[in-house]
DNA sequence: TAAATTATATCAGTTATTTATATAAATGTC
DNA sequence: GACATTTATATAAATAACTGATATAATTTA
């Protein structure tokens, strides 16, 4: 088991290292739409599932139950977000996304897809060619994380 | 050059979804030293780079100068950064990252990479040579990013 | 040399976060 | 079914974190 373990540490060292500049570089690409952290991640993760309720937001940003019920507040009376209670429970309230908050969402990730386009553009076809060929991997990497 | 326009934007738009997703799972992982994101941002910045004018870190972080100000005098209050007079510039703070808020970084970081090591453990081994492979041109995408 | 620009501190207000408290709905126990 | 416990969320008070505005001093420019 050793050998494996060893291989794997290497890589997954100088992948977490590549991985938190390229981080800290596409997080902060978008001009357009720049509105807080947490306000960010809420609408990102709204946009994937939608709707949630606060209970799972709270556990998915990381954040208080009283922080997440004044944040979605403020989303909600921005026209980013709304809010009904939940037919299923009657303590819950059940937060979707509107298509204003989508397009925050939409609008910025457009954004940094097109500069990422330019700085792919002047790798070497090899590397375009590799990192393509990661993709899957990566993808999967990501399901694993979800799960 | 159209068509590799069109191959390229293919292959922007999979991987800024792909690398979306990783950096939400990503950021989220280290369970210590949770502090805000800029605050984490900055000391991360620092670590990189020490010491910086509060004017470039005003630049890197996209804050404005006058919370970029309040925040650095926090985190010397904190005793994670500390000030001193720009020699070279009567008007200018130059602000250094400490040994304590470096250990925030460090320890933050391996954890992320112990928890990413977990994930990797789970991809066969095509799937983590193929990330592999990918390293070195991920690596070059960052350089270009940071021009 | 004076004007313009740059660098940073501070203030006042809003946003964003925490802890604490409160209320109601739902679940568990007997 | 009654009661205890847990769950879900709103609200209050305080601090952190942000913005725009203002101020002061150092540096650069004309």
């Amino acid at each position: 088991m050793e050998p494996k373990t060893n291989i794997t540490e290497l890589n997954v060292s100088d992948f977490a290292m590549a991985f938190e500049e390229l981080t800290r570089i596409f997080i902060r690409m978008p001009s357009i739409e720049k509105l807080s952290f947490t306000t960010l991640s809420v609408l990102h993760t709204l946009s994937l599932r939608s709707p949630m309720r606060l209970s799972e937001l709270i556990a998915t940003e990381q954040v208080t139950q009283s922080a997440m019920t004044q944040l979605v507040i403020r989303l909600e009376r921005d026209g980013l977000v709304e809010r009904r209670p939940d037919p299923s429970d009657g303590r819950a309230v059940l937060v979707r996304i509107t298509p204003q908050g989508a397009k925050v969402i939409d609008s910025r990730r457009t954004e940094r897809i097109m500069q990422i386009g330019k700085l792919m553009e002047r790798l070497t076809p090899e590397e375009r060619t590799s990192i393509a060929s990661a993709l899957p991997a990566l993808t999967r990497l990501a399901e694993l994380g979800n799960d």
